[in-house]
DNA sequence: TATTACGTTTACGTGCATGTCAAGTATTTT
DNA sequence: AAAATACTTGACATGCACGTAAACGTAATA
């Protein structure tokens, strides 16, 4: 699979799921629902990869550790492919940044006073088990 | 389905959905799933509910209003079995109840450094915005 | 009595993000 | 060229927490 010579331009499913501690289903599954590309083929033949292909590959995985979810991937996609360059598609990013970073601002909130109600809970029934009967 | 009269005994599945807010579906996968009961019956009679079960089943509902996973009332729901009384529950509950507070603990804290590594990366990205090409 | 308004169980559908076959094709190695 | 390995697509399986519909039984009401 590897030409061991000077050609690293492209490389296969399979190594590329290795390199990057993925399966070769998620890559294709990604492909799918169309947040990462390969090279053009025909039908029925090999996925390929270049490194440029490799790099976009690499910055949706940074993405998603940080939280994206495939939904907003596939915005960024789509303005991917409207911007035809990386620079264009930047707000883009940044805006679905900024959103998520609403997102989980809302989920801290709600783990907060959601914490908050099982401590208070947790009390009252501790507070309960040291009474006698007249439970549930 | 109402009697009117004084026998506010025995409520009905779909009574109850509604005072709860609930589906029938959901009280029936519930008990299917063992985090609730209902009066005992024949196979395919009429399931019927108790002020007793009606309060279990708040309970319940209050429980996963906290968060607490099917999982979890599941351990819950064993443990009130072998209780037999609800005061001997309470000490599990309790520590169901810190296992999932802990849980909370560290999703905030995720979600806190999340939230920071979100923030940084717009920074980078908004910075590279005003700057030239070489990206991606 | 006929209709309707419940109730019952069984079982498939949903949304995510893959895992896991299966059957066939392509590529690489011997 | 043959064998071994890796690739392809398609489709069903997973876990959670139900939604939805089918096909049927029962109970209340006009």
């Amino acid at each position: 699979m590897n030409e061991l010579r000077e050609s690293e331009e492209i490389e296969s499913i399979g190594d590329l799921a290795k390199e990057l501690g993925l399966t070769t289903r998620t890559l294709r599954y990604w492909e799918e629902v169309a947040i990462i590309e390969s090279v053009q083929r025909a039908d029925g033949a090999t996925r390929g990869y270049t490194p440029y292909y490799v790099r976009r590959i690499k910055f949706i995985m940074k993405l998603k550790e940080l939280g994206l979810t495939i939904k907003e991937l596939q915005d960024l996609y789509i303005a991917y492919g409207e911007a035809k360059q990386t620079e264009k598609m930047i707000p883009k990013l940044v805006e679905i940044l900024d959103d998520h970073i609403h997102k989980v601002d809302e989920k801290m909130a709600k783990l907060a006073s959601l914490r908050k109600e099982l401590v208070d809970y947790r009390q009252r029934m501790m507070t309960k088990f040291n009474l006698p009967k007249e439970n549930v």
